[in-house]
RNA sequence: GCUCCCAUCGUCUAGCGGUUAGGACGCGGCCCUCUCAAGGCUGAAACAGGGGUUCGAUUCCCCUUGGGAGCGCCA
């Protein structure tokens, strides 16, 4: 690329899916690439199988990176809609003698790769219609268009995370550029569309390496300059084998729906193969600043839920109340059936929030710890929560009650009203705040109790207090 | 089978010839404390193995082993 021109990134998915976690990061890393460079970040939907795109999958990619928070510039372009193009590039190739018709039939190549397996050698197409003349082929047989690749010599892919890979040009074979319906392979797609889109810089999943190396020989055989390659590692599951649908190779939008949120998964998916020394919670605009192709690792990583947990944690805690309590709002409205909460409730729980947060790993364990908030009325006590509302702990509750009830109602002072009870009972403080929290929650944990006291108010909380004093 | 890639605590990683091999998650202990968290302090925990190169290898080279990717008229 000319040294002066800014870079020009792509992330290119193929419509035959959700994205997934792989690929999500491979959007994060090339959208930072081009925020931090100043540069262009585009979008191409691969969807020239047309078998196997549909517009499910479109939608699915396209929330998926609204959902991350990955914008690109520009209309999103559909590889499909350029199918001439690329059949203009493969029959100049074809003119130029750098591609040829190949006349073998589908069960004839399956045949050879047998045999050639059989046989325990490479399974390459064997260049059978390299030098023939197509006039050789029976009149009206079908064919597809492949590249005339060169048969000595080697390529090489330079790489920035990988270094150089070299491949002997002879351990390649003729890949198809059209196939014999006409429409071109995602081989020459890609390359003529990279070209064409004015593509400086590649960063794509190692699934790809050895791709690159048969595109460069498209590329050269067009005489177009090669792109800059940065081939990201791919992510394994916490078995360390390839990632599958049972342990994270969910669409990115299943994170969501567990609970996390997308500042999490930025800031996650860019620590899992990327470093910045010891650096770990970076926020986005960190990231736009430090991300550099050189700190890609090289290895492959797993996927570590714990770790996502804890960062989860991390940024819900830097969350705003109101933000949160539209996120679980999100959340509920998700669920079988579906909850809404009146306006009444939703300020209840915003106020608590602080609290709150404080000890949520996911928005999903927000919403359940949060559940003493949305109705008014008794609690059912937890199993848990009924143990310590033993008889004579109902019994210190209700003695309690009456001096709650000659209290002002601030955090201050019914703390320092439980505290002068407990003493004057002989208790610890422990032992009036936990039966009050179980009452009052129906949990053994929440956040701290006279907060909740004071959030639930003087009368919903002494209607509770009661209702359980009373057994 | 063939081609290519990878290899530091359980996991994510720092390290770019000389370090008490650092950080983070998780795990243990202590502190704080009305619970649970959060937070602070602290402990255990790694250079896959074998050869070289070098005064000196976690670091450079080779082999072995172990993982992974690719080998479609899929992308």
């Amino acid at each position: 690329m000319p040294e002066n021109k800014k870079p020009v990134l792509r992330f290119a998915p193929s419509p035959t899916g959700y994205l997934h976690i792989g690929g999500a990061r491979t959007a994060l890393f090339n959208w930072l690439y081009a925020k931090h460079t100043g540069g262009t970040f585009l979008l191409r939907i691969e969807d020239t199988d047309r078998e196997r795109s549909t517009p499910e999958a479109v939608d699915a990619i396209l929330n998926g990176m609204a959902w991350m928070g990955l914008d690109w510039d520009g209309q999103t372009i559909y590889q499909f809609a350029r199918s001439g193009r690329h059949q203009q590039v493969a029959q100049q190739l074809l003119d130029e003698g750098k591609a040829y018709k190949c006349f073998a039939t589908a069960q004839e190549l399956d045949d050879m790769r047998a045999a050639q397996r059989a046989a325990g050698k490479p399974t390459r197409y064997d260049g059978r219609w390299r030098d023939r003349d197509p006039s050789e082929a029976p009149a009206g047989a079908l064919f597809v268009v492949r590249l005339r690749a060169p048969q000595t010599g080697e390529t090489v892919v330079h790489d920035v995370v990988l270094g150089d890979i070299t491949y002997q040009n002879d351990q390649l074979d003729d890949m198809i550029l059209l196939r014999s319906d006409g429409t071109p392979t995602y081989m020459l797609a890609v390359v003529v569309d990279d070209h064409d889109m004015g593509v400086t810089h590649v960063i794509r999943g190692a699934d790809h390496v050895n791709n690159a190396a048969r595109q460069l020989q498209i590329i050269n055989a067009m005489g177009w300059s090669e792109p800059i390659y940065a081939h990201v590692p791919l992510i394994h599951g916490p078995d360390g084998a390839k990632l599958s649908k049972r342990h994270g190779a969910l669409a990115i939008e299943a994170y969501r729906d567990m609970g996390y949120l997308p500042e999490t998964m930025r800031n996650y998916l860019l620590r899992l193969g990327w470093s910045h020394g010891d650096d770990e919670t970076i926020s986005t605009e960190q990231a736009i600043e430090w991300f550099s192709l050189e700190n890609i690792g090289k290895s492959p990583a797993r996927m570590d839920f714990k770790k996502l947990d804890n960062l989860n944690g991390h940024y819900i805690r830097l969350r705003d109340n109101v933000s949160l309590a539209d996120e679980m709002l999100f959340a509920m409205s998700r669920e079988t059936p579906p909850r809404t909460l009146e306006a009444a409730k939703k300020a209840r729980l915003i106020a608590a929030m602080p609290g709150l947060k404080e000890r949520a790993k996911t928005i999903l364990e927000l919403v359940q710890s949060a559940d003493f908030l949305y109705t008014d009325g008794p609690r059912i006590p937890d199993e848990a929560a009924a143990k310590i509302l033993s008889p004579e702990a109902r019994a210190v509750l209700a003695r309690f009650i009456t001096k709650l009830d000659a209290t002002e109602w601030s955090v201050p002072k019914l703390e320092e009203a439980a505290r002068s009870f407990a003493e004057a009972e002989g208790l610890k403080l422990g032992q009036v705040a936990q039966p009050l929290r179980a009452a009052l929650t129906g949990k053994t944990s929440s956040p701290p109790i006279f907060d909740v006291l004071a959030i639930l108010g003087k009368e919903e909380a002494l209607a509770r207090l009661r209702a359980c004093a009373a057994g």
